[in-house]
DNA sequence: CGGCTGATGATCT
DNA sequence: GATCATCAGCCGG
């Protein structure tokens, strides 16, 4: 355990959502990973993704994640390993980032067995600490839109097909347990935006956080 | 706010 | 050539 001192600028007229100078924080292990989708998305909620880029670290809440697990037709890794999706069949804990209709990168976390290619897409971000500072240049209307979305999580945290690495060992970009976390109620749904299976409830997010992506309805 | 549509380009068949 | 784990922009209520 140690503890993260944030030093990013604040940007004027932007009001941080946590305001805490100082956040104790323990990096995940591998160990800490349960080798099953299902419960590392359901684990995954309320962690935080970590970036240290440039010598500054920002920081995001997860609030909304998605189990790809094995045998899900919907899943990259369903029919077998290519050249796109080979990172998902590495060890659980390894970031599997694609490009999602030509212009969105999108991040899972690799989630079972190696070589069982079964993942955990992270799909929106709560700011805790600078991501407004990062996303700055992006055409972002709203504060709240920053990582709301697999597509925007990815471009507010500057993550692209380099990051395809381990989050258990790469220096900037990393998953962390929040210590003294803030209650979070979990919620249970049906998938969005995809094709095959879409029925399934395989999506957890922070219940009646706003940060959640989709419409009202998808985050009560 | 919610619903719909076109853009977009890598990937796989 | 079809598919796609998305998004911004537009439109109607």
């Amino acid at each position: 355990m140690f503890r993260l001192l944030f030093t990013a600028i604040i940007p004027h007229g932007s009001a941080p959502l946590a305001c805490t100078a100082t956040m104790r924080m323990k990096r995940l292990r591998r160990g800490d990973l349960p080798p099953d989708a299902v419960a590392l998305a359901r684990l995954l909620v309320g962690k935080l993704l970590v970036r240290d880029l440039a010598g500054m670290r920002f920081a995001g809440r997860i609030v909304e994640t998605e189990a790809f697990p094995s045998r899900d037709p919907s899943s990259h890794g369903f029919r077998g390993p290519t050249r796109r999706n080979r990172s998902l069949f590495l060890e659980r804990g390894h970031a599997y980032v694609y490009l999602a209709y030509g212009s969105c990168h999108c991040i899972d976390v690799v989630a079972e067995a190696p070589g069982t290619g079964s993942g955990v897409l992270l799909r929106a971000l709560q700011s805790v600490w600078g991501i407004e500072v990062m996303a700055r240049r992006r055409h972002v209307t709203r504060e709240v839109d920053l990582a709301r979305g697999p597509g925007r999580l990815a471009a507010a945290m500057g993550i692209d097909l380099r990051h395809d690495g381990d989050l258990c060992r790469d220096k900037t970009l990393w998953l962390a347990e929040e210590l003294d976390a803030p209650p979070l109620h979990l919620g249970v749904s049906a998938r969005n935006g995809i094709t095959r299976a879409r029925e399934r409830r395989l999506r957890f997010y922070a219940r009646g956080n706003p940060y959640v992506s989709g419409t009202r309805r998808m985050r009560e």
